[in-house]
DNA sequence: ATGGTTGTCATACAA
């Protein structure tokens, strides 16, 4: 059997509920991560969904911002949010898959919705940043305590980093830019050898293949500009390495009516 | 070097 997981930042679930359904209609993920909900959970289009089989979901959802939610057609046992960085931002949901995932059950399936972090890369100067750094630094701490990979386990959704060279259209331009500074870059991969995840992106797409994942709205054409970073990611614990079996980044979404800025990431794990 | 867009909620703010 085999096991789809899917990652995408929805810049409003209200707003592209119709976005949603076109990609659970079309590439039938078992499981679809969404960020960027900015709904609260008694907003939240459930009925969208269900009807097209995803009858688990779990949310984790405020007004306005932030927000994540994780889509099932798999049943699960537990879903648990924690709270990074001391600030009640929805930005974390996990899920626990129940025995009818037969191969899959025990699966842990956590959903991160990282902070942007601002413009100017200085915690001095940007409280944003700030909060960000310190964000990643309390993963960190998460890892190395609780070792969230120890059992079959997938950390995904929008980290708002793109840290390696070819994650970005240009990594000198981009140095400075929030998203690909050294600092953050570091810290990222401070947070994945914490508890020894494996980015199955790069797994399946190794450098120096350039890899996107999200191009800025504020572009006449972004087709055409290819200014992309790699923002979006999905990791899995290093037991489940040998069972990434393909990758699909849907990059037709972006230009999708209304779209959102960026685009589903898929994986298939064979089981 | 600068400004470019989008969504939410009500006038800026976050991304």
């Amino acid at each position: 059997m085999s096991l789809t997981i899917a990652t995408w930042n929805i810049n409003s679930v209200r707003l592209r509920s119709g976005l949603v359904q076109k990609l659970l209609t079309e590439e039938r993920p078992d499981i679809l991560c969404l960020q960027e909900t900015k709904c609260p959970n008694d907003c939240f289009p459930l009925a969208d969904f269900r009807k097209l089989g995803y009858q688990h979901i779990a949310m984790n959802g405020q007004k306005g911002y932030h927000g994540v939610a994780i889509l099932s057609r798999l049943p699960f046992t537990s879903s648990q949010s924690h709270d990074f960085a001391d600030k009640s931002d929805c930005r974390h949901i996990s899920i626990t898959l129940g025995k009818e995932a037969r191969k899959a059950t025990g699966f842990t399936i956590h959903n991160f919705y990282v902070p942007a972090g601002g413009d100017i890369p200085d915690p001095e100067q940007n409280e944003k940043f700030d909060h960000k750094l310190r964000y990643l630094e309390d993963m960190i701490r998460w890892g190395s305590d609780h070792q969230p990979a120890s059992g079959p386990a997938i950390l995904t959704g929008d980290l708002n980093i793109a840290p390696l060279e070819n994650d970005v259209w240009s990594h000198k331009q981009l140095l400075d830019v929030v998203s690909h500074t050294p600092l953050e870059c570091e810290k990222l991969g401070a947070v994945m050898a914490s508890a020894d995840w494996v980015d199955a992106v790069r797994h399946l797409k190794p450098e120096p293949e350039r890899v996107y994942t999200w191009w800025s709205y504020r572009s006449a054409d972004w087709a055409e500009s290819n200014r992309g970073r790699r923002l979006d990611h999905i990791w899995t614990s290093k037991q489940l390495a040998a069972n990434i079996e393909s990758l699909r980044i849907i990059r037709d979404a972006r230009s999708w009516e209304r779209p959102s800025d960026h685009v589903p990431v898929i994986i298939r794990l064979s089981l």
